[in-house]
Order: structure tokens, then C-alpha cells, then sequence
DNA sequence: TTGTAAACTTACGGCTGTTATCCTAGCCGC
DNA sequence: GCGGCTAGGATAACAGCCGTAAGTTTACAA
């Protein structure tokens, strides 16, 4: 009953070997978590067949052991819309399959999505007493970057001859916010009568003037 | 520095006092956190003056004081939301003035936004052993009036005349995806350069043909 | 005076992050 | 062969939080 740690030790080299367990077991309950302040060191720990103080061989603290799941978990998500894209024929078509591959992956990793880009609360000034200068939130930097490849994109499509007259700062903040929406709510409530999250968001980029101009 | 409870005690048939304190000290915690699942019994105790068990005279269960909460939250939220609307002089002002409304209550009362249909994280099956038959999530319910009333304000529009391609149902979910996704995203990346989020909505809103067609 | 509403005290069992200390398997030089 | 050193863990414990059940006190109304 008390999940008694019944791992074989690491040979004398080979402790990075926990380290990456470690993360694996903070990914996988994290995503069943959707919630990185709901991990605890010690289901972490009982997931990896270790016990609480072991951890802290490997990483300084529980926020460092987070910051290197979400770090990893920002760069899958960046990866896989950047590959997307790679596939695409014209910059219309590029813009169109890093919506869908936002969409896919928040609808095949939804906790991650959530620890990435969810509403995260705001800490109730020191929760524990001795700790360190605050280590703040890391998402804002890592999201950005996912930004700033959208404004890349509708960028491209601008200068492919995109009819609008917004530029692409705006048009990016007006989809990512959409395909935000769309996921958050979907998430929340999934009974609602929703229609494919990629009608909507291939709607209002059509709208805005985005969509591959075949017809014109 | 133990915070013992200094109150007068409520008089015979004034009980009910406490239950509108412990209202009122739940909903300004809940402002303060924007997450239902942080709210301590014990931290709503400390705020209004009480020991922990007092609270059990008047709500069953933890669960029982959120929901009180919450349905006066939502009852604020939508009637905050069918107030604006009434001081329309046509549908498509009616229609912007909610939306305004909306994003004006974000605006107001973050915390209480992120209470009402911030992302939960799903329950990790059975927090606490002698839990009666699962509570569940009472804002599905509550937050679906809310949109039920947005695809009502956009039928009267259609109704108007407004040129659409779309029904009412498709286009309340692309205006409340993209109203949740400015507020929600504006929360979590607050230093991005963000336009203002009624430009955003509005954009989309006359995009999608519900705006005022005083030019056609 | 007495019943009882309204609140209190105490306590149980559980969870959490983190530290200080200890154990042990295996490689090192000798 | 063998003592020592150290990497890679385990134990035990601290201090704090949590929801809540059981029993007790206080003060007002009848």
C-alpha cells in the first residue's frame, strides 16, 4: 500500500537516468493534471518510483523541476506548428496549417495546453515562507515566442498581396486569441453545440482577408 | 498573531448574518485568487472573523459555499451583461454594447471572470476519501446562459437584416471565443503589445456582418 | 430558570515542500 | 585483496496547510 520505491539504483555514471524519469513523470501528470501548481514533488516521486527527497538531487527545487517539463513542453508545441507549416505550398496554406496544428495539438495534449496557455492564478504573495526571489511565471517568454511565429506567418501572407488593411501585429493578436478561445472553451464546456473548431477559426481568417485568394 | 475570532456574536434570530459575511468574505478572496479550488474554508474563516467550524451552521460542505458564490457571480455577470443591452436604440448597438459589457467586466473583476470560465483543471478523482456522489462542475450550466443569450442579441440582428451566411448559434461561438480568448490571453500575457481588446472584437464583429450597415 | 441558537475548542487524518542525516553499491588507488 | 570515497539513492522529521466531525460553551428569548 505504501508504494514502496522498488527501483534498481542507477550504475555509478548513469544518474542523469532519473533526472529524465523525472520529467517524464511530471509530463505525463501533467497533462492529466492540467495544472502545474496542482503537481507535487511527492506524486512525482511515487509515479517514478522514488522517494519525495530524491528529487532534489536533480533539481534544485519543485519550480525547477516544472520550469523543465514546461520548457520542454514549449518547444514540442513550437516544433510541431513550426513542421506544420514546413509542408505548406504558399504562404496562405502555411498560415492555414499552423492554425489546424494549433488546434490539433490542443486537442490531442488538452492538459498540456492548458498547463502552456491556461489561466494561471495569481500567487498569494509567498505561499511558503523561506523561498528564494520569486521565480516568477516563465510561460509570457515562452508564449511569446509562439506569437511572434504568428505574426511571421500572416507577415508572409501580407507580403504575398493580402488584402487588409490591419497589419499583422493586429491580425495576429485578432486569430491567436481566437484559436485560444476556441480551445479554452471547448475545454470548459464541452457540451455546448460546438462546430468544428476549424470552421470557426478558417471563418474569421477568410474574414480578415487571409485566405488564399483563388476566386478574386 | 492567532487571529482569534473578536466578533459579537449575531443575536437569536439573526444567524443568517454570518452566512451573508461568509458570502461576502468567500467572494472577495475568490477575487483575489480567481480560482474556486484555492478558496480555504479555513482562509474564508480567518477574513470574516470565525473559526473554521462555524461555517458548517451554514453550508454543508465546502463545495456548497463556492456554489452560493458563484451563482450570485453569474446572476451579477449576466444581468451586468442584459443591463447594458437594454440601453440600445437597435439590435446591432445592442449587440456591441453586450460585447463592450463583456469585456468591461473582465476588465473590472479579473479574478471573478477566471472563477466563472477561467480553465479548470479536471479532478484528480477523489480529493478527499468520504466525498459524497460527485459535486461536478455547476458553471457549464450557468455560463451557457450566458451564451444562449449572446445567440439570442445575434438573432435579433439577423432579424434586422443583417447579411450573414452564418446562423445565430455559429456566429455566438465565434464572438464568445473571441471575447474569452482577449480576456483570457490578455491575463495570462500581459505585456505583449495588446490593441485595444474592444478593437479586436469589433473588428470581427462587423467582419462577420453584424455590425450597424448605416453604409450600405 | 431553562432551552436552544450561535458560535467555540479540540482533534483526526491527510496532504504539501523541504532539510538533515544516513545507508550502500561500486569504482579508485594501493 | 582491500580500505576509502563518493554517487545515488532512502529515512525521518519539521512546519505548515487542508476539510471536517464531535463535543462544548455562551448568551439570549421565553
Amino acid at each position: 500500500m505504501s508504494e514502496r520505491p522498488t527501483r534498481k539504483r542507477n550504475p555509478r555514471g548513469q544518474g542523469e537516468r532519473l533526472r529524465r524519469e523525472l520529467i517524464d513523470a511530471a509530463t505525463a501528470l501533467l497533462a492529466e493534471l492540467g495544472d502545474a501548481e496542482r503537481l507535487s514533488i511527492r506524486a512525482v516521486a511515487r509515479r517514478a518510483g522514488v522517494t519525495p527527497p530524491s528529487i532534489y538531487r536533480h533539481f534544485e527545487d519543485k519550480q525547477s523541476l516544472v520550469s523543465a517539463v514546461l520548457e520542454e513542453r514549449f518547444g514540442e508545441f513550437n516544433r510541431f506548428l513550426a513542421e506544420a507549416e514546413g509542408a505548406a505550398s504558399d504562404p496562405y496554406d502555411a498560415l492555414s496549417r499552423r492554425c489546424h496544428a494549433y488546434l490539433e495539438f490542443a486537442r490531442e495534449h488538452p492538459g498540456h495546453y492548458r498547463v502552456l496557455f491556461g489561466t494561471k492564478a495569481p500567487m498569494p504573495s509567498g505561499r511558503h515562507p523561506g523561498r528564494r526571489a520569486a521565480p516568477s511565471d516563465e510561460r509570457p517568454r515562452a508564449g511569446a515566442v509562439s506569437f511572434f511565429a504568428l505574426v511571421d506567418a500572416i507577415q508572409r501572407c501580407l507580403d504575398a498581396g493580402a488584402g487588409s488593411d490591419r497589419d499583422s501585429s493586429f491580425l495576429a493578436v485578432e486569430l491567436w486569441t481566437l484559436l485560444h478561445g476556441v480551445v479554452d472553451l471547448r475545454l470548459t464546456y464541452p457540451d455546448l453545440p460546438w462546430p468544428a473548431a476549424e470552421e470557426i477559426t478558417d471563418a474569421v481568417r477568410t474574414q480578415a482577408g487571409l485566405g488564399k485568394p483563388n476566386l478574386e
